[in-house]
RNA sequence: GGGGCGGUAGCUCAAUUGGUCAGAGUCCUGGACUGUCGAUCCAGUGGUUGCGGGUUCGAGUCCCGUCCGCCUCGCCA
């Protein structure tokens, strides 16, 4: 076999006159007939156009040269030199080519099915795609993504090194646990009717880890959660996951925030500055959502006092709800740029979040005018003063419980913002949301759930709340925000059993059943175990951010689709009978015969 | 589980009210061309219109079911 010396992308004017091997894809290849034919052969590294002069070369490889298809397999030698015609700005190569005197064909490719091409690879249906995923795969885009997410831990493990985590692993087949996501079971073969799940995170194991002294701990881990995928969700996900010991909130948000200035500076060249911290009410009420994306303005406004003194039964019957409010947004100059059609859409869209629509009004140099305009009149002023109203403006409203009105705005404004393109395409904005509330009370199931999990302490000072009022108890937690997608999120653990015990009672759980569910976390907890806290940061999220796709298929190399299966190699599929049976599993309904 | 969009040649798409609508580009095959670079030019191969029913003289087109992909609500401590 004819060996590479150099690889694709790395040859330049300076090598004109050495020989040089490569070896790789079959690009493109132009046949400009009897005299030349022209190949831009592609690696990982880039692309490189090799000429073969057919007057010039061994019969035999004019003969294989003329039958070079695209996707072709090969490797080449010959001589570096400038190009005679025009340089290719496009290629970091283009100054250079290498007249071919040798080319071994390494594997003749079948026509391919599709082609690793940038200018189609748009239009190719992701079907396709996923299906010969190696082929796309190929594509320089995929492989800088590939490149970009081996950064990415490749610089989470220097920089936790550096400030001396250790990387530890945990066990991938556990025991189930309540609460949480649907796990993914797997069958014990020695213990016939028993499980082991697939971690959803290895929270408690991380957590134990600082109970055995190993102070701080990184894992860049596999999770699995058994729940429909989205654009920005799969069942399996990888996340950096870190735990500190003897740590309060703001040393994890201190360190944590040096991980995202070093990644963003290193992989973008980014300075992302100082994070500012928001309390998850002030995040609320301004933006609707518990991970604002602080590039644009938009932000919601309480007008249920106004909104009281109108006769619009929208806004009474939702202000006679318990924790009924009215909420606005005020969309500077959408009056000229929102028909009645536009806003409908609106409404349409907010109703998928339970919200009943969005009341809207134009204030003009008329004043107010269209939607609900007539039932404005008597907080015509004071509306204009509240929301800062300007000729042109147009206003949403929100009418529900708090829950409802506030979540349909906070989505809307995000959707306006798109819509609008309010937003910067060159900004970073990162903050922290802290102070989240303990529990959420879920009335479906007539009790208080954990808003980011059981072991989430409280913030020190808020302990009495735990039995007084758990539902204004604040937790210790906090979520790492960039640009409206949740990156990281965290919290100082519950480490004195005692407190444990209490939480889970408050969920539910009573203390008979977390013994039996998470007997050796307490027992650990009782065993000594140190102050603690850490954070995960959703590694493909992260790399979405960095690489510009909305997609997560996308920034991992062998995803999922929304039906769980893997295109490429046709998982989940059917499994022997004898395995079956050494698992004493029998499957109802019976699978049909094919 | 619900809602929306889509599925026609290997790939990307077109086909008016149901009536020469089985079509284009590209890939591929063959040919021409000595400086191309998304090469160009000429010719050609290529089809279970996702699958199964139904309506009709006639279905890519209408109806029912089903499978697959994407988006989304629920779900995701």
């Amino acid at each position: 076999m004819l060996k590479r010396t150099h690889m694709c992308g790395e040859l330049r004017s300076d090598q004109s006159g050495q020989t040089a091997t490569l070896a790789g894809w079959v690009n493109t290849y132009r046949d400009q007939g009897k005299g030349l034919i022209f190949i831009d052969l592609r690696d990982r590294d880039g692309m490189t156009q090799i000429v073969f002069d057919l007057e010039d070369v061994d019969e035999q490889v004019v003969t294989q040269a003329r039958a070079l298809r695209r996707e072709d397999v090969i490797a080449v030698k010959g001589l570096v030199r400038k190009r005679e015609g025009k340089a290719n700005q496009r290629l970091a190569t283009g100054e250079i080519e290498i007249m071919g005197t040798a080319l071994e064909v390494l594997n003749k490719t079948e026509t391919p099915p599709i082609l690793p091409d940038e200018h189609d690879a748009e239009k190719i249906a992701e079907e396709k795609r996923l299906q010969y995923r190696y082929i796309d795969l190929r594509r320089p885009r995929m492989q800088g993504i590939l490149r970009t997410r081996y950064n990415v831990t490749r610089i989470a493990r220097d920089y936790f090194d550096d400030n001396g985590f250790l990387e530890i692993e945990t066990p991938c087949l556990i025991k189930t646990t309540p609460e949480g996501a649907r796990d993914f079971i797997v069958p014990s073969r020695s213990y016939p009717g028993q499980w082991y799940a697939l971690p959803q995170s290895p929270q408690i194991f991380k957590q134990i880890l600082m109970a055995a002294g190993c102070d701080r701990y990184l894992q860049i881990v596999r999770c699995f959660r058994d729940e429909d995928p989205r654009a920005d969700r799969q069942a399996e996900f990888t996340q950096i996951d870190l735990e500190m010991s003897f740590v309060e909130r703001d040393d994890v948000i201190s360190v944590m925030a040096g991980f995202a200035q070093t990644l963003f500076k290193q992989v973008l060249n980014i300075e992302i500055g100082d994070i500012p911290i928001m309390p998850y009410k002030e995040a609320m009420d301004r933006f609707g959502i518990d991970r604002p994306d602080t590039r644009f303005g938009l932000e919601l406004q309480d007008i249920s006092d106004l909104a009281a003194k109108t006769d619009f039964r929208v806004f009474s019957d939702a202000l006679a709800k318990e924790n009924g409010v009215v909420k606005a947004i005020r969309v500077p100059g959408g009056a000229e740029k929102m028909s009645r059609k536009v806003t409908d859409g609106y409404s349409e869209f907010v109703k998928t979040f339970g919200a009943g629509g969005v009341p809207t009004v134009k204030y003009t140099e008329n004043g107010y005018e269209t939607g609900i305009a007539k039932f404005v009149g008597p907080i015509a002023d004071k509306l204009k003063e509240r929301l800062a109203l300007e000729v042109g403006d147009l206003v949403f409203f929100s009418a529900d419980t708090n829950v409802v009105a506030t979540r349909a705005l906070g989505e809307l404004r995000n959707k306006l913002a798109r819509d609008l393109e309010l937003i910067d395409k060159d900004a970073w904005n990162f903050l922290w949301v802290v102070d989240f509330p303990m529990f959420e009370f879920d009335p479906a199931r007539d009790r208080w759930i954990a808003l980011h999990h059981p072991f989430t302490g409280p913030m020190p000072g808020e302990e009495d709340k735990l039995e007084s009022d758990p539902g204004s108890c604040i937790s210790a937690a906090y979520d790492l925000v960039c640009n409206g997608s949740e990156i990281a999120g965290g919290s100082i653990r519950i480490h004195q059993p005692q407190m444990q015990q209490k939480v889970f009672n408050l969920l539910g759980i009573d203390d008979e059943e977390a013994e039996q569910k998470f007997g050796f976390l307490l027992r650990a907890l009782r065993y000594g175990a140190p102050p603690m806290g850490g954070i995960a940061f959703g590694l493909d999220r992260l790399v979405m951010l960095l690489v510009g796709t909305n997609n997560i298929r996308d920034v991992i190399a062998f995803p999922k689709t929304q039906t769980g299966q893997d295109l490429m190699s046709e998982a989940p599929g059917p499994v022997d009978p004898q395995q079956l049976e050494e698992l004493n599993i029998s499957v109802n309904p019976p699978e049909e015969p094919v």
